[in-house]
DNA sequence: GTGATTATTGGACATTTGCGCAATAGCGTC
DNA sequence: GACGCTATTGCGCAAATGTCCAATAATCAC
């Protein structure tokens, strides 16, 4: 097997243990099970297991990335950018991106890879939401007097309530995360409420 | 030695033990050692491994919402309590115990007996929110329509701001968390910018 | 075909983990 | 002072884990 594709498949096949299992709980045979290989192998392609799992949810977490930045870039105007920003934020943690997270956030302290890596994609998702905000500002249609502290609350209040839906589950509600974070948003740009919700209207990825 | 004083010195221990090293790198013999005894005398007192952590972290966990609870209870007015609120929380998790509530979200996917604990605090914390905001539209000095859903997004923005802050270090800082957090409410509860800053002025426990 | 290079194997190794258990020490009771 | 109960010890066990390594299989250049 071609090298480059062998360690692909080894990487898709960490994600899949840790999506299962959990971070932590990720172990070398396991992926070798998962694979269909020898432990030996993941060996012979990752210097380590902190490179492995820090490669591994890299992948996972900049291809949500990635696809709700292209999305974002799809929206007309500020305000539809934002729009867009929620559904593909809301979408892409549906399943156990979400728990990813959460266990990187705990790893971080005892993993520097992953650290590194979830610090990285953090500062992303930061600099995304504030560029939006500062095309709104400039577009005269958001309120804000500083975009960067804005985007980190903004971030962190998803972040916060998405940790309670998914640590506690009954809590707090998938569609309260949804609606609270949005009405959040709308409340710090100084937007009419409901200017967020509804939004799959003109949004190319709706579901029909 | 008594056993429910040493059964009370167990927790001690592991909860020391949690605080320096997380919850997930919390063994029975790093216990028996900062406890000064065998790791047999551990297991003596409890049954597992999960019954253990869940003890200790919601030993220490509750101490911080009782002692927060305390202090909010002698404000004088509500807006004061917020004050209160807020002085309090970002000193009870300035060390280490923020890692803790990081480790305690993680793990409770797959510890049902800390999820349990973990769950229940956090519930607490909302309604603590949630009671000084109900307090302040009485008094006419808040404006919410939603007293519930804004203390879910208070604790929220409260938790993603101290997430980052403390799993990677250098993107937010404590100050940006104490600044931003308190903003946030602010904006949230319709209050005037500075109302909840300079907190300590009639702060019974602050620092001279 | 032959040799060299490399992917791949499968297991050894040292370490760590939670847990159990037989032995011991301490202490109160009669 | 002897007995009994229990706190406490310290070690052992089995399982799991990351890492390493010698042996083997596969592939390709010549």
């Amino acid at each position: 097997m071609n090298p480059e594709d062998r360690r692909e498949a080894i990487i898709a096949a960490t994600l899949a243990v840790m999506q299962r299992q959990g971070i932590a709980a990720t172990t070398v045979r396991d992926v070798a099970a998962e694979l269909g290989a020898s432990s030996g192998l993941i060996h012979h392609y990752m210097a380590s297991m902190d490179e492995l799992i820090a490669e591994a949810f890299g992948r996972a977490a900049g291809a949500d990335l990635l696809a709700t930045r292209a999305l974002v870039e799809q929206g007309q105007n500020p305000l539809e950018q934002l729009r867009f920003f929620f559904d593909s934020y809301t979408r892409s943690d549906g399943d156990s991106g979400m728990q990813l997270w959460l266990d990187a956030w705990a790893e971080a302290a005892r993993r520097p890879e992953l650290r590194q890596i979830s610090q990285l994609l953090n500062q992303e998702w930061q600099q995304l939401i504030c560029g939006i905000i500062e095309g709104g500002v400039r577009a005269g249609v958001m309120n804000c007097t500083d975009p960067a502290a804005a985007a980190w609350r903004i971030l962190s209040l998803l972040d916060g309530l998405h940790l309670q839906e998914v640590a506690h589950g009954d809590s707090v509600t998938g569609h309260q995360v949804t609606k609270w974070s949005r009405h959040g948003a709308e409340i710090e740009l100084g937007l009419d409420p409901g200017t967020l919700t509804n939004s799959s209207q003109g949004n190319p990825l709706a579901r029909a």
